[in-house]
DNA sequence: CTTGACCTTCCCACATTGGGAAGACCCATC
DNA sequence: GATGGGTCTTCCCAATGTGGGAAGGTCAAG
């Protein structure tokens, strides 16, 4: 099948598709015109891929999981370290993106949030945070 | 003073301070020699932005801000609104990350994570969320 | 043969920060 | 006055991941 199909059955976008060529994630045949050519499998490897993204794991972490993922005889140790360290990442991110978001929230408390011009958040930013 | 001392004076990278001038959201005096040419009051705004930053507001989030904070009669409520709305992505942010940090440690969980090559999270990207 | 849908490559964009090169400059010391 | 170390200038490239779009080739149906 084209790279539109193939597109359309992993659910990542054509423009993607060439893009993990381009960086070595991926490989695929060619026809005498040209086109790239996708069979089944590939399609099965897209949708790894896409799934991987969905669960945010960087391109170059799916590098090493399509590696264990084509490794019949791989320990599941080095797949499950690899998730694990993933999840601590994550969870890091999360919690500090929630961390910001307390004491913005705490801060927008202390504006009175009307016509006046006096706001506190303003405040905070030109001489808090030191 | 000097970009290099404005850039001590204020915790933002020289690099980061002419990025800004070249996105438009500071500007600076040129001395005859080509330098860029600070004040205090330019140090105080380089500040503001770094504080904006550590709170995560994007660049053109800050360039509203900067606006209202040089506006003397602006409404708290217009900065309000915005540090709220901000407030309101970084938790969503934090919350879909979370979650799917939740997803993958549950995938891990039931790993066994030994030398055996069966592994459910591989499974899972194989199969799983369609 | 024309039209439209699809494919190709190549460049550009986003947002943010940093690295580094090549050249100009300033100041102080010899 | 020259030499040198530090600082400044601009410009290019890198990362991450995704998309837009142009210019041109290919294919199938009408």
């Amino acid at each position: 099948m084209n790279i539109g199909e193939a597109a359309a059955g992993s659910g990542v976008s054509a423009k993607m598709i060439r893009h993990y060529e381009a960086i070595g994630l991926i490989e695929a045949e060619r026809r005498p015109n040209g086109y790239r050519s996708y069979g089944p499998q590939d399609v099965a490897v897209l949708r790894f891929i896409r799934h991987a993204r969905d669960l945010a794991f960087p391109l170059e972490d799916i590098r090493k999981l399509l590696a264990l993922w084509r490794d019949r005889s791989r320990a599941s140790a080095d797949v499950k370290q690899m998730a694990l360290a993933h999840v601590a990442a994550l969870e890091t991110k999360a919690a500090s993106l929630q961390a910001v978001a307390d004491s913005l929230r705490h801060l927008a408390q202390h504006c009175s949030g009307d016509d006046r011009p006096n706001c506190p958040i303003l405040a905070e930013l030109e001489g808090g945070a030191r």
